[in-house]
This record gives structure tokens, sequence and C-alpha cells, in this order.
DNA sequence: GGCGTTGTTCGAGAGTTGTCGAACAAGGGT
DNA sequence: ACCCTTGTTCGACAACTCTCGAACAACGCC
């Protein structure tokens, strides 16, 4: 199936807004740039495998991120570019909240 | 009763993201920040008024409203300057969305 | 081929959210 | 005092979301 990754620009912005929303998938976003690619599996944030998959999906139709098989892993990594250049600043400003609050 | 208006470093992110998260409240916030203070009974966006009240006491409750009572009405504003300084291009970044999408 | 690893998908359950009408509260005006 | 305007609060209902275990698919390896 193809993976579906829309373009940024077809997400409206309270979608990207309700992605961001949610502590596993803001986690996992954080892990992503703190490491850059990485394969689903290393997303262990006490939740099961399947609603691990669940977030990154909902992450993935967001347009905030892709993702390509590699073995049978599944490789994910943040569409920052593309994510910066649309909204400048908005990435950034998330992820200044410390690991509290 | 009280307003129940925290500090926003008391709000969580996810929080924050998430009163944003919303066609109705962003238009709100739009409409804030054109207008500046302006009574609840403005921002008619075709729900009714229990609606309206909520989402602008998710939007209080999320550290992002001031409300005041003037007579009957009560006129909310903005609380830019802490959102700006805590989160410095979230607003700007949300706010850099063309009517549609 | 068979097995283990890695992810996805499918219900299902609990919880949250958006919406409304109706009832209520507080103020101002006449 | 009465009424009208402005908002809030209270159920209630539908829709969505997060979560899980179990079943399934795809790949590599022995």
């Amino acid at each position: 199936m193809e993976p579906h990754e829309p373009d940024l620009t077809d997400v409206p912005v309270t979608t990207v807004l309700a992605a961001l929303a949610d502590d596993v998938r803001l986690q996992i976003v954080r892990a992503l740039v703190e490491n850059g690619e990485a394969a689903c599996g290393s997303f262990d944030f006490g939740v099961s495998k399947a609603t691990r998959s669940h977030h990154l999906k909902v992450l993935r139709e967001a347009g905030l991120t892709r993702t390509r098989a590699a073995g049978t892993s599944r490789l994910v990594r943040l569409r920052r570019d593309e994510l910066d250049r649309l909204y400048p600043g908005l990435l950034d400003a998330v992820l200044s909240t410390r690991t509290s609050a």
C-alpha cells in the first residue's frame, strides 16, 4: 500500500497541530530531531507496538514524517525542511519545551 | 467563579497545541489578532453560543486568552506577549496559514 | 522451507471532544 | 420592577481518539 504521505501544503494546519498535540507523538518527534532517521521499533515510550504504529501513521498523514522500507524495518524521518519552510518557528517553539510542564 | 487563567508556563505544550488545533478556535484567535480585545458575542462562526462559550473556555484554560467583565459583556484578549515569549514563532507560524488548507 | 523479527491492520473498549437546546445568572435600560 | 441582552452551565448525544491484544503480512536468516 502507498504510504500516503501528503504534501504538507495540502494538510490543514489544525491537523498538523493535532498531530503534535500528543505526548507520545511529541516524544517521537523529539527523538527524530535528535537522532535523525530511526526505525519504528526504536520509539518505545511505554506503549504497545500497535499504538506506536498508530501514532506514526498520524504523524505521517499529517505530512510530518516520511517512511521508507529497509529490510524488515521501516525507517522514519522528519520532514523538517518542508515544515520549517511552511511553518517557520513552529517546530522550534514546540521543541523548546523542557521535559516537564 | 474564578476565571481560571493559568500561567502559561504551567500548561503542557500539548494542551496549548490542542487548544489551537480546532477550526473555530483558530478563527477566534485570528479575530483577536486582528481586532484586539473583543466581546465573546463577536465570534459568531456558525456555532451556538454554548459552543462558543466552550471554545473560549478551552482557550482561556490553555493560557492563551484573558477575560474581563465589562457590563453584560465579557471582553477577551490574546495573551500574545507571554505566548511569544514562551513559544517564539508559534503564533506567527499558525497564523501564516492562508484561508484554505 | 521454517522460524523469528518487525510492523500493520482489525475489532473493541474507555475516555475525550464538539455540538446543541434549555435552564440559569448577572447587568443595563426603560 | 420588568424585560432584554449577554454568557455560562448542565445534561445529552455523536464522533473521534488512544489504547490494547490478536491476527496477519513481509522480510531476512538458518
